[in-house]
Formats: C-alpha cells, sequence, structure tokens
DNA sequence: GACGTAGTACGAGTTAACTCGAACATAGCA
DNA sequence: TGCTATGTTCGAGTTAACTCGTACTACGTC
C-alpha cells in the first residue's frame, strides 16, 4: 500500500573533504557478502539506525547518542559495530566521537535496490 | 565487476491452474517483515535454494530432494519453513511431495528489487 | 502386509547472537 | 586535579538459531 516502499528518495553524494581520520577496519568493496549485509540489517534496531543516517543523511556527522537509542552504550557498540564488520556503515573516529554514516556508493553498486528497501522501512507494521 | 549483479533477468509470472492444494500457513502480503525476509536471506544455504527457484522457476514443481543439497532431511525441512514462515517462498502440498515457489509478487509489490539481488548472488566471493 | 519414498515432529547438542553491567581509556574543561 | 562526556573492552547471562538423529505419518507399489 505505501508508495514510499516502491520508490526510494535520491540519495546525493556528497563529497568528503581530504583531511579525514582514518576509517575503522572494514571490508572492502568486493568484499562485500550478501548475505552477511542481508544478516547485518535483519535486526529493527539496526535498521532504526541506517534508516535515519540514509533519511538525515546531511547531518550524519553525530555522536552515537543522536540516534536516541534507549540501550546502553555497549549494546550501541555491538550493533555498530556488527553493521560497520558486514559493510553497511563506515566510522572514523573524531577526537572522542566516532561518527558513521552509510557506504551508499559501495552498496549501490554492488546490491542496487537494497537502501532503498532500508529507507522505506517502517518499525512497526508493513 | 560482475553485471549480473545489477542486472536481474525478468521474471515471468506463470498463471497458476484453479486446483492447487491449498497452501501452508504463510504471512499475508501486507504482513510482511522486511527485517524477518532479511532475516531469512542471510542464510548462504537459503539464499541457494531461493535462486535456485527464481533461475530454474519454470520446473518449481520439484520434491525437496531437487535441490540437491547434501543435508539431513530435517534440517531441510527446519529451512524451507524458515522460508516459508518469512513469507520468501509459498508451500503446497501433493500428495507425498511438498512443492515450493518463491513469491515473485508478493516479493516484488513490497520488497522491489530484492529478488534481482538474489538471483545475481553467488554462494563464494564476490 | 512389507517395503520404499517424501517429508514432518521432537528433542538434544552446539554455536552464535543479543543484552547489559562494570571497568577502563581519552579528551576537554573548570 | 577532578569531573563530565563519548565510547571501548571484557565477561556473563540469556535467548535464538542451526544441525542432526530418531521416530513417526502417509501414500504407492509389489
Amino acid at each position: 500500500m505505501p508508495s514510499t516502499l516502491r520508490q526510494a528518495p535520491p540519495f546525493v553524494v556528497l563529497p568528503e573533504p581530504a583531511d579525514l581520520p582514518e576509517a575503522l577496519p572494514e571490508p572492502a568493496v568486493e568484499e562485500l557478502r550478501l548475505e552477511l549485509v542481508l544478516g547485518a540489517l535483519s535486526d529493527p534496531l539496526r535498521l532504526t539506525i541506517v534508516r535515519k543516517l540514509l533519511l538525515e543523511r546531511e547531518r550524519f556527522d553525530h555522536p552515537c547518542g543522536w540516534f536516541g537509542l534507549d540501550r546502553p552504550k555497549s549494546s550501541l557498540t555491538h550493533h555498530f559495530k556488527a553493521l560497520r564488520q558486514a559493510g553497511v556503515i563506515r566510522q572514523r573516529q573524531y577526537g572522542l566521537e566516532r561518527r558513521s554514516h552509510v557506504r551508499i556508493d559501495d552498496l549501490d553498486a554492488r546490491f542496487p535496490g537494497l537502501l532503498g528497501l532500508v529507507a522505506g522501512w517502517t518499525p512497526n507494521s508493513p
């Protein structure tokens, strides 16, 4: 019924400055595995994280607490790590903060359409 | 690298005769949950099953052993049940045989593009 | 009836994931 | 020096999933 599921909003790829901190360990584009990516996205909390990153991408450089997730810090570390190790997000260390953004280019190249499904997802029913 | 990942083959929806056996319990289209579908597809064996059903759909009415999966029968029952309960496949009882096919219409309506990713998946690397 | 076939149901062992508390590390600031 | 904020690591408890053997059902056929 909801047409938002059928048509995802276009994602604008923002240019990144060259003086970014090094990204944390992650799989390369060609190492991305569909089953691992799907597994990482098969969790409601992680879907919430990725969807929020996609829909509010212009403000992606926010600390972990920005997501407003009511979980202990160690749980959030666990889920962000799961997303990063599957290749869904990239994380960079900004001093104390660890900022995340979705690897849109890589995921669109390997699994076109997948991020549109995530963007159209809704936590409760359908 | 492989262009097969970017462009999935078109799926032809075959008309179904009206005298089919009743389908086993499954979620309705509007009940399909993305996180459950992704979870069901996050297993290599189940990806193999769904991909084989998609690519050789014209011969979908085969017994479970047709898939050539080297697992005990009870394991296969487990995985086919997981796929059915997530809404990925539909199963019908033909006498002794339980035949499965992918719910292409339903999945395309709710999660467009997802089956294309499955069809383009390859078991090992990239 | 006996046999083979296609598959389910149950139960147990094993593995993996999730969840969270507690302790720790680091940077900035008063 | 201490305090706060951000986030990690470790460990343990709990839950869920996978794997599989065994027993069972149902339908043909000989």
